[in-house]
DNA sequence: CTTTAGCGGGTTTTT
DNA sequence: CCCGCTAAAG
C-alpha cells in the first residue's frame, strides 16, 4: 500500500484537477489515526505498518481542515526521520491540495528533531530567558572536552583511584539530566563501577554547569533542559501552547521522561496531541529512553487517549515477519501485538554459518553482487550490525573489490582532531567568552602551553572588551611572532573580515602550518578542511554554520562528497539503530552470535538484554524480501590487548534459539565463499552404500 | 614551562 | 587503537 500511495502521488501523467483526498489509499485503521480529531490519540504502529504515511495523512487532513502549517508541531527522534517526515508531507500535502508540478507545496517550519526545534524556540526567547541570543551548541565531543577541563580543574584527574573518564562522566551527566534523576541513583543503576565518586561527581556537575553558563554555550541536554525549564514559566509557556495548534511526536516509544514533560507542558490538556511509536522497536534505553512514557500515554488524560493500533505490515514477506514475530515473541514483556501480511511468499530468511569474519565478508559482497546481476540495484540492499566496527572487513573487501558503498552511523568527521581545531578558532571569534575553544586555539600556537594559554584567556574575560584585550596582551618571547599572527587573525574576524564563507578559508591557511607540524598525514588532514570550506559555502552565515553543524553533521560521505555520488549506485551499510525506520530489499545483518547480538556488555541487566532483542527485532524487519544473518563461528576480537589480536568461538545468538531454526533456511557457505547455499532437504546418505561394498 | 615518550587502561548504539 | 596521566628531557 505504501507503493501503491507512492505511486499515485509520482504519477506525473494524471495531474488531479483538485486536491486528492490523503485518506483514500489508508486503510480503516489508518485511516481512523489520520483523520482523529479533538483529544489526545495514540497510534501503536509496528514496524512497516504505513507509520509515516499515516503521520503524513494526518497532517494533509488537518491542513485541508483547515490547520495552519505554521501552527504544526512535528517532533521526531532522529534527524533521519524528521527529514523522511517532512518530506513525505510535502508530497503528500502537495497531492491534496492538489498543485500543479509547478508548484512547491506549504512548508512546514516547525519540523525537526526534540533538539533543534530546542535550539530554534531557546534562541527565539533568548532574551526572555537570561540567555544569550550568541550561545553556541556543543556537539558530544565538545561537552566532553568542557567536561574534561573542570575535571583538571577541580583535581579529579589526578587522584590516586582512578576517576571516571570524561566520558563516562558525561554520560552520567546526560542520564540524570534526561532521566531526570538524580546522581545518586543513576549512578547506582547503570554505572555501578562509579559509585565511589557520587559526591565528586555531583560537584563536578555543577561545575560543568557554571562553566557552560560562563561561556554561553549549551550542549545537547541542555536544548531539553532550558526548553522543558522555560515550559515551567506560564508567561513563556502559555503563548507557545497558543501557538502550536497540533503537536506530532514520532517515535514516541524513544522519548525520554525530559521529552515527555515537554509535551506534556506544551499541552496539558492533551488536546491535539499525537504520539506514534512501537514498544517492540524501543532501542535507546542508553539515552535514557522511556518505553513507560509510551505505555503509560493514554492514563495521563482523562478521558484517556484514544489508542489506534496498526498491525498489518506492508513491507516484508510473511515468511520473513514469522521469523521476526517469533523472535520479538520470546521477550517476556511486550505488547500483544503480532504483524501480519498478506505478501505470501517462498523464500524464507537465511541463517548463513561462516567460519570467520573474513569469509563473512567475501560471501556478502559475492552476494550483493548476485542480486545485482538478477536487477536488483545496490541501493536497494543493505548490510547491518550492531556496532560500527563490525563492518571493518567488510569495508576493506567492498574496497578491494570495487564496490561502492555509503556507511550509515559511523563517520567521525567532526571528531578529527585538525576539523576540530579549525572549528574552534571560528567558535572563539564567535564567542570570545567560549573558554574551551579559545583554550584550544591557543594551545596550537608553538611555545604556548597549558600554563600560558589560560592568560589571555582570563583577560578576555574580565575584559570589557574583548577586542582591546586580545590586542594588548603579551604572550611570551618564544611565542611572539607566532601569536602576533592568531592574534591578527582573531581580530579580523571579529570586526566581521574578510566575510563569510571567506573567513574559514583565512582560517584555514593560518591553521595549514599548525596542522603541518603538529599531526601525521598532514596532505590527507587537509582535504577535511578543504572539504569543511566547501561545507561553509553552503550555509548563509557564520553562526548558522556553527548551529547546523551541531545539530546535523555531515553524516555520511555523501553529503559531504556533493551531489554526484547521489547518481551513483551504492550499497548501504548501517548500524541497526541508524537504520531505524528504513526498508530494503534485501537486507544482511552480520556477526549474529552472542557478544555481537547481543552485544557481550549489554548483557548486565535484563532491561539491557531485551533491549538487544528488540534491536535484532529492528534489524530483521527492515527487510521486505531477502534477509540474511550471517553466524560467523569465528570471530577476532579487535581489541587493544597488548598480546595482539584474540579470535573467539561465537555461538548464534541467544535470541535464536533451536525452536527458531525451522523458520530459516540454512546455510553453509565454503571458506573461498564461492558456493553459498546447500541443499536443505534430504541429502543422500552415502553411508549405506559404501557398507554395502563389502557386504 | 613546553614538549615528548611511555605506559596503563578501556563499555557499543545518537541528539 | 586511542585517551590520559606521569616522568623526564628540552
Amino acid at each position: 500500500m505504501l507503493a501503491a500511495a507512492m505511486q499515485t502521488l509520482t504519477r506525473p501523467d494524471v495531474p488531479p484537477p483538485s486536491g486528492t483526498d490523503p485518506l483514500a489509499a489508508l486503510n480503516d485503521a489508518q485511516r481512523e489515526a489520520a483523520s482523529h480529531l479533538g483529544g489526545p490519540l495514540l497510534v501503536i504502529a509496528g514496524a512497516g505498518s504505513g507509520k509515516t504515511l499515516t503521520l503524513a495523512a494526518r497532517v494533509a487532513h488537518l491542513v485541508l481542515n483547515g490547520a495552519d502549517p505554521q501552527r504544526l508541531l512535528l517532533l521526531t527522534f532522529s534527524r533521519r526521520a524528521a527529514q523522511e517526515l517532512q518530506r513525505r508531507c510535502a508530497a503528500l500535502l502537495h497531492q491534496a491540495l492538489g498543485l500543479k508540478p509547478t508548484q512547491a507545496a506549504p512548508v512546514l517550519p516547525w519540523a525537526g528533531t526534540f533538539h533543534s526545534v530546542g535550539a530554534r524556540l531557546l534562541r527565539e526567547q533568548a532574551l526572555a530567558i537570561g540567555l544569550s541570543e550568541q550561545f553556541t551548541v556543543l556537539d558530544r565531543g565538545d561537552a566532553e572536552d568542557l567536561m574534561a577541563l573542570v575535571r583538571q580543574q577541580r583535581g579529579l584527574a589526578a587522584t590516586a583511584k582512578r576517576f571516571p573518564m570524561k566520558g563516562t562522566c558525561l554520560s552520567i551527566y546526560s542520564r540524570c539530566v534526561n532521566s531526570q534523576s538524580a546522581v545518586g541513583p543513576v549512578v547506582q543503576q547503570v554505572f555501578p563501577w562509579c559509585q565511589d565518586w557520587v559526591d565528586e561527581l555531583q560537584a563536578l556537575f555543577a561545575d560543568y554547569e557554571a562553566a557552560k553558563q560562563d561561556q554561553q554555550v549549551l550542549d545537547y541536554d541542555d536544548l531539553l533542559l532550558w526548553w522543558h525549564t522555560m515550559m515551567q514559566e506560564p508567561a513563556i509557556a502559555g503563548p507557545l501552547s497558543e501557538r502550536f495548534q497540533h503537536v506530532l511526536v514520532d517515535e514516541y516509544q524513544d522519548t525520554n521522561r525530559l521529552q515527555a514533560g515537554i509535551l506534556r507542558a506544551l499541552k496539558p490538556g492533551g488536546g491535539g496531541v499525537t504520539v506514534v511509536g512501537d514498544d517492540a522497536q524501543a532501542i535507546y534505553g542508553f539515552r535514557a529512553a522511556e518505553v513507560r512514557n509510551i505505555l503509560d500515554f493514554p492514563g495521563q488524560y482523562s478521558p484517556a487517549a484514544r489508542i489506534v493500533t496498526l498491525d498489518r505490515n506492508y513491507r516484508s514477506t510473511q515468511p520473513l515477519l514469522d521469523a521476526a514475530n517469533a523472535v520479538i515473541a520470546l521477550a517476556p514483556e511486550r505488547f500483544a501485538k503480532t504483524l501480519w501480511t498478506d505478501r505470501a511468499s517462498a523464500e524464507k530468511p537465511r541463517l548463513v554459518t561462516v567460519e570467520d569474519e573474513p569469509t563473512q565478508a567475501r560471501w556478502v559482497c559475492e552476494q550483493v553482487l548476485a542480486r545485482r546481476e538478477q536487477g536488483l540495484t545496490l541501493m536497494r540492499q543493505a548490510v547491518l550490525f550492531r556496532s560500527s566496527h563490525h563492518s571493518a572487513a567488510l569495508e576493506l573487501e567492498l574496497a578491494r573489490r570495487r564496490i561502492p558503498f555509503v556507511k550509515y552511523g559511523g563517520l567521525k568527521f567532526l571528531e578529527a582532531a585538525h576539523v576540530k581545531d579549525v572549528l574552534a578558532v571560528l567558535r572563539w571569534a564567535e564567542n570570545p567568552r567560549n573558554r574551551l575553544a579559545g583554550l584550544r586555539v591557543a594551545l596550537l600556537v608553538p611555545g604556548i602551553g597549558p600554563a600560558h594559554a589560560r592568560r589571555p584567556l582570563d583577560t578576555l574575560a574580565a575584559a570589557a572588551d574583548p577586542g582591546a584585550a586580545m590586542a594588548t596582551w603579551q604572550p611570551p618571547a618564544a611565542a611572539t611572532v607566532e601569536w602576533q599572527a592568531l592574534a591578527t587573525l582573531w581580530l579580523a574576524l571579529r570586526r566581521g573580515e574578510p566575510g563569510w564563507p571567506g573567513e574559514l578559508q583565512a582560517i584555514a591557511d593560518w591553521y595549514a602550518p599548525q596542522l603541518e607540524r603538529l599531526h601525521e598525514h598532514a596532505a590527507a588532514r587537509q582535504t577535511d578542511i578543504d572539504q569543511l570550506v566547501q561545507l561553509a559555502r553552503g550555509q548563509r552565515s557564520r553562526e548558522r554554520f556553527l548551529t547546523e553543524l551541531a545539530l546535523d553533521p555531515p553524516e555520511a560521505s555523501s553529503d559531504n562528497a556533493g551531489d554526484p555520488s547521489l547518481d551513483e549506485d551504492y550499497l548501504i551499510l548501517s548500524t541497526i539503530h541508524a537504520a531505524k525506520g528504513q526498508e530494503w530489499q534485501a537486507v544482511t545483518l552480520l556477526n549474529v552470535v552472542d557478544g555481537c547480538v547481543p552485544g557481550d556488555l549489554g548483557v548486565g541487566t535484563t532491561a539491557e538484554l531485551e533491549e538487544e532483542r528488540r534491536l535484532l527485532y529492528v534489524a530483521m524487519t527492515r527487510a521486505r524480501q531477502h534477509l540474511d544473518l550471517i553466524v560467523p563461528q569465528r570471530f577476532y576480537v579487535t581489541q587493544q590487548h597488548r598480546h595482539g589480536d584474540r579470535h573467539m568461538y561465537g555461538a548464534r545468538s541467544r535470541f535464536l534459539p533451536p525452536e527458531l531454526l525451522p523458520l530459516f533456511t540454512h546455510a553453509t557457505p565454503r571458506a573461498d565463499g564461492s558456493e553459498p547455499t546447500r541443499p536443505t532437504t534430504q541429502v543422500m546418505d552415502l553411508r549405506e552404500k559404501l557398507r554395502s561394498r563389502w557386504g
